[in-house]
This record gives C-alpha cells, sequence and structure tokens, in this order.
DNA sequence: TTCGTGCTACTACAGTCGTAGTATTTCCTA
DNA sequence: TAGGAAATACTACGACTGTAGTAGCACGAA
C-alpha cells in the first residue's frame, strides 16, 4: 500500500466536495452558491468545513483572487466515496455481496437493475484515477 | 405507511443489537460477555447504551432476575438495517443501481457475485419480518 | 488616502457518540 | 440480620459535527 488516501468525510463535507468536484477550483463564494438553495447554510459555515477538509487534507489553497483564497480537491471523488463505502461495508462483514442480497430482499434493487448494470456495467468505467 | 420502524442506531448500538437478536431476551451481563474480546467495552459502557436503545425505542426491558433487568429487542434486524442501508444509500442519490456500479467498479463486487446472488437470492428471503 | 464591503481568522455552542467512573440500591448468603 | 457482591442510576467528558457569530484585515473605488 503506497497511497493513503484514507480520508474520511462527513455527509457536509462531502456536499462541499462534491461541489468542488463540479466546478473544480474555486472560492468559498462560488460553493456556496453551488449549494442547492435549500440546504445552503451561512457563508461562515462553509468556511468552517473548509477548513476542516483543509486539515484532512482534502483541499488546498491554490492562489488569492482579491482577497478570496481559491482551493482546490486534492483528493477525486471516488477515491472518497470509496472509503465511504469500504466503512459502510464493514457493517455487512466487510464484504459487498450481503449487502447486495439485502438491497434484493428488501426490494431496493430488482433483477432487472442486476442485468442493466451487469450490460452496462464495466467497461466503460473511465473519468476518474485509480 | 403504518409502522415507523424509523430508529437511526449507531455502529455501536447496532453491534449491541446483534448480541441480542443472537442470544435473545437478556441482562446487560450477558450481551457484554456476548460481545467478541477484543472491542469489549466496561459494563457501565454497554448500560449506558442500553440505556440510549431504550429511549430510541429499540429495547424495553422485560422483567428483572436478582438485581438485574432483562431487555428484549423491539426492533427486527431488518429493519435497523433497511434503516441504516438508506441513510448510506442517500450518497448515492437514493438509488441502488449507483451504488452496486461503484461496488464492480472498485472491486468490491465481481460479475460472478452478481451471478451468484441472482442465482441464490431472492426465492429464499424468509427468516423475517415484513 | 480614506472608506466600505467582503473575506478571513477565531471562537462558540449544542447534540450525538463512545467511554466510563461514582454513588446508591438490591439481593443473596452466612 | 448483617455484609458483600453485583446491578442500577446518575454524571461526566472529550471528540466530532453542523451551525454560525464577531472582530479585524485587505482591497478596490472614489
Amino acid at each position: 500500500m503506497a497511497k493513503r488516501t484514507q480520508i474520511q468525510l462527513t455527509r457536509f463535507e462531502l456536499e462541499i466536495m462534491e461541489v468542488l468536484w463540479r466546478i473544480g477550483e474555486s472560492s468559498v463564494r462560488e460553493v456556496q452558491e453551488g449549494l442547492q438553495e435549500r440546504r445552503r447554510p451561512a457563508y461562515t459555515t462553509v468556511q468552517t468545513i473548509f477548513g476542516r477538509l483543509e486539515e484532512k487534507k482534502a483541499v488546498r489553497r491554490t492562489r488569492k483572487i482579491g482577497n478570496a483564497f481559491l482551493y482546490e480537491p486534492l483528493i477525486t471523488r471516488t477515491s472518497a466515496y470509496r472509503r465511504l463505502v469500504e466503512d459502510f461495508l464493514a457493517f455487512f462483514g466487510g464484504s459487498a455481496r450481503p449487502l447486495v442480497a439485502h438491497l434484493l430482499e428488501s426490494g431496493k434493487l430488482t433483477l432487472e437493475d442486476l442485468k442493466t448494470i451487469e450490460d452496462n456495467g464495466t467497461a466503460g468505467a473511465s473519468e476518474d484515477e485509480k
């Protein structure tokens, strides 16, 4: 194991990152405005989160425009979700199969879905880093 | 929707419940001893959690043996996990498909797995309440 | 050069969680 | 019936999260 991308993000931190991944390098203001209206906390709240994301090395300041800093993501979307999923999978003994089984049983997923995923999937997985 | 079984349990609470589901109605002491040795907190810690589980209406006291209370689960394993899964799914837009897609992409799940699940699954889902 | 506006830095706070100690009560046993 | 063991009841506390206020600095416009 070389590259520890094992950063644990909270729900809200992830929402912030989501915007950052979408619009790329940007200021606190831009990210705050990038959040959907409902669920848009105060500017300083977003700022606080940026501080925490910086500590966690999930983002970094790149430069200053006017008197505002710009931030860029330091981790990829995929790696963040990887961590999230792994943690979650721990509830199911660390293995994905019981989870999928549960999803089927509870009707969250149908056999149709699986078929579709099988057909589409895997081949076209690009878009992201390793 | 009739029966709100929407109780949110934390990791540790779920571990406690897991023991309770396994061994059935039992005392704090029994549950504590039912936890695997590593990861076995102080007796009073388990007790505290039982208090919280009681507040959340996830367990209730049934009777007293000696000077100890017995507890029984008020919710089923399935419903607890349902809630857990739903919350988690929210990260993926509430739908299971993107999650499964992610699992495949990240290698957590293989196409073999899916096949197996498809073959076994669904038919034999019994074991639990509605 | 002086303001005003916006941004940063710092501080705060309540709720949840994991963790456990202490004080008090309750039972059984000798 | 008195004593000790074990359980309960209550309290605490630090880390983490979501939330935001306030003080002060910086930059651009006038």
